[in-house]
DNA sequence: AGTATGGCTTGATATAAATCAAGAAATCAA
DNA sequence: TTGATTTCTTGATTTATATCAAGCCATACT
């Protein structure tokens, strides 16, 4: 099984002869450190799961530029208000390092569903998850301090703090530069 | 066309050959003031849509209660990741007002895949309007201040701030009910 | 190697929002 | 209606976080 198969197994379950069939779909990419994989304003017209590098899924506003996600390693990167309901692209989305991705186009995405009749239903699931993870970050807005999501989100994912620029970080958690460094100097050991 | 066919079909844009099947699933149920649709750590087993009233969705923890949503008429209802991951619910579901709703057991919500194919394609559509709401959702906790987070809500929703409490309101936005009285004051004409 | 450049840290200060506290208004119950 | 709760408002104070500013440290450039 490669690796892309392992993903979409383990996001989606599909049954072994399937996954091969969807595999087949997507093809790999290779976008370079500062690149862009999407512009806010266009459609996004694909999908793609990360086999290595980052991506940083952001937007310009009048004042600042607000960090919505960084994606790393076996997560899906797409716009998905774009892609499903082709509206002009909320995000920017960025290459941070040499990012390789597996994607697959809208095109050959909406035969997905022609191929293998429970692939709606398994879909749903995956966006089911993808917004109760989204509501986890909004409570950590509604009830946490600066610092206790700083600790809430390295829990989750550490690996990132090495390896992502911090003012990123820092964005991405709703706070500046400055604050999130002092907060990280106090929880180094 | 019944209230709940409207809302069935202007969510999921059924055609009308099948909306009577699927509202035929729902039932009456009416909720008194105060009383409870959920609460936490139990399992949900039923979707609602509410014909009128109000119900509030929040979590207590240790330091206090935390408002997550508050659904109106029109709106649907439910703990997401327990009626379709069968977990234990996340959050409490409390009546604000008496609340009249049409419901569906979860059981019933599970034939509707088998009644109508493209069921699950709709649903995962749906799902996916509700992911990007709370996309914005975050995003306003990342770059706005507590008084453009206001204003930004009230401009979705002005008739909440007659009906509902204005200390949930408040938790909602993630500020302190004496915070949201000061920028209420200020804001109104 | 030397010097730019961008990202991080640190300190001083300002500001938004929280907390504490008391009183006013609204809602509820008898 | 009246008193009892609960919710809302307002002011004083504190605290968390932002802002401003300077210096530091890496990495990249020539």
């Amino acid at each position: 099984m490669t690796e892309l198969e392992q993903y979409i197994q383990s996001y989606f379950g599909v049954s072994s002869d399937n996954l091969m069939q969807i595999s087949e779909l997507f093809h790999e990419e290779e976008i370079k450190k500062g690149d862009y994989f999407l512009h806010t304003g266009k459609y996004c017209n694909k999908l793609s799961f990360i086999k290595n590098g980052m991506l940083r899924i952001y937007v310009t506003t009048a004042e600042k530029e607000v960090t919505q996600w960084i994606s790393t390693k076996g997560f899906f990167v797409t716009d998905l208000s774009s892609l499903v309901f082709e509206q002009p692209a909320r995000w920017t989305i960025q290459a941070l390092a040499n990012t390789e991705l597996y994607t697959i186009q809208k095109s050959d995405y909406q035969k997905i569903g022609q191929l293998i009749p429970q692939w709606h239903a398994l879909e749903k699931l995956f966006i089911a998850k993808c917004f109760t993870m989204l509501e986890d970050r909004i409570f950590s807005h509604l009830s946490m301090s600066a610092e206790e999501r700083y600790q809430f989100f390295f829990a989750q994912q550490p690996e990132l703090f090495n390896q992502v620029p911090l003012q990123y970080l820092a964005s991405m958690l709703g706070m500046t530069p400055e604050t999130f460094s002092r907060i990280r100097n106090k929880n180094r050991i």
